[in-house]
DNA sequence: TTAATATTTAGATAATTATCTAATAATTAA
DNA sequence: TTAATTATTAGATAATTATCTAAATATTAA
């Protein structure tokens, strides 16, 4: 998990991240988005690939990305942990 | 809230979070836990504090951080726009 | 097979970040 | 006020990361 939060702290990826909710899209259309050179964008994707926050599939000539939710989910898991009060009772209703 | 991604991106910070989930401590009871200079662990607390992830208060000699959620709580709010589809109309029940 | 298109990989560089030691600041106790 | 304790700030350095251009790879079309 901590190549995914490694993942996130980055704008760009985060914003990646947001295009991809939309939909699935190949790295030129991700990379018109930004005014990043592709193999910048290349990378990016790749991290985000390497951390399980995205999958990719070649489609004849294009790479299609898309975003892979399991992981996001282990964040919200980790996140929520940290909301909670870590009592070794259960609270009385 | 990016400050707050970046913040998180550390897994020194992330397990000083943790610590804090159980109780608050000062500086001195989280350095303890690291083998990291006491220097290198304030620069941590610093970075969560400008993430608005801690909070700190001077008591007597010590300083004493404690965890503050509000932030966490956007961070959980941007994940969980990540995991739900982008529909535009209401799903028919 | 050659040319065109889409994407990645390689290699270099600049910016950021984590870490250290030494010095400073703030508080308390003698 | 001086000494002891706690924590931070300053300044330096090494490691990591984001970015670029140029070159390589993979696919499709001519």
């Amino acid at each position: 998990m901590n190549e995914a939060f490694k993942a996130l702290a980055d704008p760009t990826r985060r914003e990646i991240l947001q295009l991809l909710r939309d939909k699935s899209r190949n790295a030129g259309e991700i990379a018109e988005h930004f005014n990043i050179s592709k193999p910048s964008i290349s990378h990016h994707l790749n991290l985000l690939k390497q951390a399980g926050l995205v999958l990719d599939e070649r489609q004849g000539q294009h790479i299609v990305y898309s975003l892979h939710t399991t992981v996001v989910e282990d964040v919200i898991g980790w996140m929520f942990k940290m909301m909670k009060k870590n009592d070794t009772e259960e609270e009385q209703p």
